[in-house]
DNA sequence: TCATATAGTTCAGAATCCATACTAATTCTG
DNA sequence: CAGAATTAGTATGGATTCTGAACTATATGA
């Protein structure tokens, strides 16, 4: 490697764009505040302050909300918030379903939509027509609701190079190195942040920082129970991707070192062991040609529910593997929690007590009761996570909106 | 958590500072460059590199090596270099000796000295003092050659708190809580970057990236076999120290979910399996009260080449849980190699092929055939690593010398 | 010896922050 | 209810540091 990474010079307008990022990062999502708090939390002065929010204002990310009923002495403030008239769209393309929605700078889901389609195989073109015409549905609506797209992302459950907008290889779509290009910008025509691709379980991972469970847990592993395991690392408030964009591949970390032979080639996988076919085999749930994965998770749970011992089974080695990745997790990279999603979630009420008997035996004491969550979110955790993302994008460079 | 982190705002000044480290990153470790490289390497006007060098030359970290012969049309430049005039105090407690070494800015180790010392259970005290007294022949020695010592650091196996200079926890030691406060700084009196309080197993990750097997790896892993077994996550020419500052403690990853208790009170850590207790009693080699653990992996060795089947099957053993270790780190965080270093590095003969096999099993194609190196830097490694972190405060912060 | 080429310096101009002084709008007090 | 006190926000001048263009310095080559 050693990639000398050549740094760019730092310039004296340089201390601009971070300030004015710095300012946008006190307004956070929803937070109302004054330019006198933003000149006492940042430690810029006032007159900074005034300079910065003038060209923030332009840039139409932010928005006064007139004058605050402070009630105390001295002249009020005028409330500054982040404008809900701007916004990003988020779309994935999963196994079962493709599914787009546009989420606004206060972080609500303004507008959403999911079409149940079997993905598996389809050509990449044919998926992407499809969704376009999803994302052209999703932008006519913003419009009408007067709100302007400044990006958008795309997560898809395999690795990605974002930076070409290529899929490396999508095992469970039967992708493999598709080029997306200008099909990507393509779904938020005009946007300033353009149309990024990302992995579906990083994305999801954020979703949860930024809409779930995740900012109250701090950093933590994301674990997303799909077809495949995928995960995300979340750290200091920022997904940590690794040195080559992969971190966060929980699925294939070896779980049992005398286990079963994986589809990756290795043995003893997560996956093997935790992944929706895997537990589902295991617990004697029958592959039902064309029946989608949910129905097959539903029915699973009614075997758990009627106290089926294969099932239960099968649910308390998933916990258990679970509990390994999590422990390995924690050691290194010093993580405290995790969260759950997926068939994770869906099966809670079971992976959890045997996921947590397991960490009890394995690391005892290393993670603090309540450091393992579940996801709320579903099946919008991805495209929330991709559509925050680039909020995030607009919110760390938003002088590329001046003039 | 959700420590929204005050950072600090953008000031003009801060321009500079980037600048100056912009500049003396191109110097790098004995590099040679005139300002006219530096600017076309740095994006920098000429204009501003001279201004920058003018400073840097006033800090002593850089000097005028005279004019370069380029052979060329056109006047030739000034060569610039890092200054050998300038270095830090490395310094390492370990559980059988005590280590001193001054490194200078071009990476070599001017003064090395080390003292053999049974430290488990000895009041910090008495070895802070007796270390004292080796670090004030350390800064004599550097005197004596003309190298002004910048700052230090100061090597222990175990959990520390580096900004409040706090040992946590040195079970090996047997230290627990140990304010270390002034008696750190005063092994390097009025080093204007002070000394500071490092993980051993951490400090060997990065000499092994300076001075070591790193910097042709890139991202790596670093695996030290002690008493216990440390690590250190290398990643953009970085430690990466982790949300809490204890990444890399491999030595607690599970890596058999069925097996054995561990002294951390879980089950399973590669420490059970792969520490140099565990590898010298599965392999039947008897604990000689008093003598040193050098000794005893020097008969596991003796034993190794003679063929004797208990030992081949322990180190074996350890090489297999290495590889899950590995691989799990190479899945989470994206790492594409691994270097050992400690016993391990000592019993490469043995362990290199079980950990290759192991590879092969688990992840067959993860890693790259090489991409596990083993160290050369034996017992100096900590210390070279501990003050090169201290030579890298300096560089990334040169304006501090400046009035 | 002079043209050409490259290294490095000088200086004016632009961007940006801070400090200070100012104006604006509100509550409190006599 | 008028003026003092308090807080919000704006305007102005000075300091820092970059860039760009013009300049000086020192080499090679014809």
């Amino acid at each position: 490697m050693n990639t000398r990474t050549a740094e760019a010079p730092g310039r004296v307008g340089d201390v601009r764009r971070r300030n004015l990022a710095l300012v946008l990062g006190r307004l956070g999502p929803e937070a109302v505040a004054t330019r006198a708090d933003i000149a006492a939390a940042t430690g810029l002065t006032k007159a900074s302050v005034s300079s910065l929010v003038a060209d923030l204002l332009e840039t139409g990310l932010v928005e006064e909300l007139g004058v605050t009923r402070a009630g105390e002495r001295g002249r009020p403030g005028v409330g500054l918030s982040l404008s809900a008239r701007r916004g990003a769209l988020g779309a994935e393309v999963n196994v079962d379903y493709l599914a787009v929605g546009v989420v606004d700078l206060h972080g609500a889901l303004r507008f959403h939509e999911i079409a149940e389609r079997l993905n598996h195989g389809r050509p990449t073109q044919e998926v992407l027509a499809e969704l376009a015409a999803l994302t052209a549905r999703a932008t006519q609506a913003a419009g009408a609701e007067g709100i302007e797209l400044l990006g958008g992302g795309l997560a898809v459950p395999g690795l990605v190079d974002p930076d070409r907008g290529r899929v490396l290889t999508a095992p469970n779509l039967g992708w493999r190195g598709a080029s997306l290009g200008q099909a990507l910008d393509a779904l938020a025509p005009g946007a300033p942040y353009g149309v990024v691709l990302t992995n579906e379980a990083n994305s999801a991972a954020l979703a949860e920082l930024w809409y779930g469970r995740g900012a109250e847990l701090g950093d933590y592993l994301y674990i997303s129970g799909e077809v495949g395991v995928g995960g995300g690392l979340v750290m200091g408030s920022e997904l940590f991707a690794g040195p080559g964009g992969n971190a966060g591949e929980v699925g294939h970390m070896v779980v049992a070192p005398g286990g079963e032979r994986c589809s990756c080639g290795g043995r003893g996988c997560l996956e093997t062991v935790a992944g929706q076919d895997a537990i589902l085999a295991a617990a004697g749930i029958p592959a039902d040609a064309g029946e989608s994965a949910a129905a097959r998770i539903a029915a699973l749970a009614s075997a758990l529910a009627a106290g089926d011992a294969r099932a239960l089974d099968a649910v308390g080695r998933a916990g258990g593997a679970l509990a390994v990745a999590v422990v390995g997790a924690a050691r290194l990279v010093d993580l405290s929690a995790a969260v759950l999603g997926g068939h994770f979630a869906a099966l809670r009420e079971w992976i959890e007590p045997a996921l947590a008997a397991a960490l009890d035996d394995l690391a005892p004491g290393l993670l603090a009761p309540g450091a393992i969550a579940f996801s709320d979110l579903g099946t919008t955790a991805a495209l929330r996570g991709a559509a925050g993302a680039a909020l995030r994008r607009a919110l760390g460079a938003p002088h590329v909106l001046l003039p």
